[in-house]
DNA sequence: CCGGGCTTGTGACTCTATTCACAAGCGACC
DNA sequence: GGTCGCTTGTGAATAGAGTCACAAGCCCGG
């Protein structure tokens, strides 16, 4: 078990544990924390705490828990967060905005170091005190100051191409918001976020919940339960259970 | 096989699958696909598209392929976008504004219905043609207008208290922003989608890259291969591999 | 320095997802 | 009407993730 391959589904999670953690050590009430509490925290169940952990090293101490400074620190190490990552964002419409915008990433150790967009009237304006530069200035740019992470908010069509120039330009990983499948090679890592895919998804349980409701519904009305259509309304958030959110990235280059 | 319960891998991967039938259906060259161009175009591989379809059912044809337009339908109605989803967003800041003003979501069957947030300044703004209302609002206007789908941008500390109150208001399908972790009872279905953490995500593996290929030179340099550190930048996207994109939601409870 | 309580670390098991590989079935052409 | 090429649909094999449950190990109190 130890040594080397932390799996896909641990390393989704460690961020989430950090986050855990980072509050911990901001109300410094506990020095360690024991995988029961950091699991509570993070919505998931000990045991897989636990089992994630155990790929980082041994670093709990056995009826104590986790010396919560130390996890911290780990975890920050493997994922590699002791350095500043800079990252470019392509295409600067509604989304990319918002992201240039957003504080929350330099808290985290990444710095939007830089805007790009091919619309002239975007290009030269000024977006949360940066310059919005061309986006044919990016290569000449990165080889400057060298991006680690390209982010791409264009619209479905450019996203491929913008892949492309990022990956020429020496950028590795790349985060892409446009609905299309973007294509590379297998040294590079992409996630995508699609927004719409989120929504369909809900869709489709919630959708799967309205079948089974009403299929319920009409078995009880058969059986008298009910007089006709009643409340099904459950409970409010008191009794909130935990839940379990996953997002697994992938690495398997899957090609063909 | 057949019946019942669709993996929620498989869920996960319809949405993409309904975008390239929505590409082939608009440009009418093809009547049908087959396993392998849909992967093709879904950037995964032809193996899973056809066992992901069969929990559909059998739509295909042997050795000609799938219909796109019946295969099309399909899809829709089991993802249940036959009928339009109406969602509101909760918190109108730099986020809930883009999203707000997405029109991406219109064109896949879902509709913004209203906005609201708790900052008295930014009550009753206009937002992509909204106003946006307060949140106190919320239950009262679900009573009139339901709304399927909840979508949370506010920062993490509001998040469970908005999530609390969309549940309250019959909600039963949340999306979330927020970085902090969500809890509801298990018949609410909660996606997050959380741009820090794909962020470490990539840093992860960028990271581990770095590690890897410094060895590698490392060893070429004793090897006497190399004079010292020269480029090792990869071929461009040319031969661009196709890479697969999972997004695996989770529905397991994990109550404790 | 011993015993009890507590919590980790991990083998073993289970469940889910992916991949393989091939028989079955369709259509077209002779 | 037979055969050939192509493509589906799916069992079986494999891989990956999650869960269980417990021995090992630490701390503390006596
Ligand atoms: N806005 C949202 O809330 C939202 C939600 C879900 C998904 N998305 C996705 O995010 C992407 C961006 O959405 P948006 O709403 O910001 O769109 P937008 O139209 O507001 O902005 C796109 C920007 O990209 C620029 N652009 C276009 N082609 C480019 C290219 N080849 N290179 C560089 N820049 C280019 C445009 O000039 C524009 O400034 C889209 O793919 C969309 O599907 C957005
Ligand atoms: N902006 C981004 O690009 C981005 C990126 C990653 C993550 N996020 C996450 O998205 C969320 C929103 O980010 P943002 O940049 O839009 O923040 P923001 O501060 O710009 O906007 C937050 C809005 O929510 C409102 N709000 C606060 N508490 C509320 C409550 N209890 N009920 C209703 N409304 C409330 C505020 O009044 C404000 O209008 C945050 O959790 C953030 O971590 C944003």
């Amino acid at each position: 078990m130890r040594k080397r391959p932390i799996p896909e589904a641990t390393v989704a999670r460690l961020p989430v544990y950090l986050r855990s953690l980072l509050a911990l050590a901001e109300e410094r009430r506990t020095l360690t924390v024991s995988s029961e509490e950091l699991a509570g925290m993070a919505g998931v169940n000990a045991a897989k705490v636990r089992k994630d952990l155990s790929y980082l090293g041994s670093y709990g101490t056995r009826g104590v828990g986790y010396d919560v400074e130390y996890l911290l620190y780990q975890i920050t190490r493997e994922l590699g967060l002791t350095q500043d990552l800079h990252a470019a964002i392509v295409g600067v419409g509604n989304l990319g905005r918002a992201l240039a915008s957003f504080k929350g990433f330099a808290e985290r150790g990444f710095r939007i170091a830089a805007l790009f967009d091919v619309d002239e009237t975007v290009i030269g304006t000024e977006v949360a005190g940066l310059t919005v530069r061309d986006l044919d200035e990016l290569k000449e740019f990165a080889a400057e100051e060298p991006l680690a992470i390209g982010i791409i908010a264009t619209p479905a069509d450019g996203a491929q191409e913008v892949a492309e120039r990022l990956i020429d330009a020496g950028v590795k990983s790349i985060l892409t918001f446009a609905s299309s499948v973007v294509k590379v090679p297998p040294d590079i890592v992409v996630r995508k976020v699609d927004l719409s895919i989120e929504l369909q998804i809900l869709s489709f349980y919630q959708q799967r919940r309205e079948a089974i409701s009403s299929a319920r519904e009409a078995n009880r009305v058969l059986e008298g339960e009910l007089p006709g259509a009643a409340g099904l309304r459950t409970g409010a958030a008191e009794h909130a259970a935990s839940f379990d959110e996953r997002r697994a990235g992938t690495l398997h280059s899957d090609r063909r």
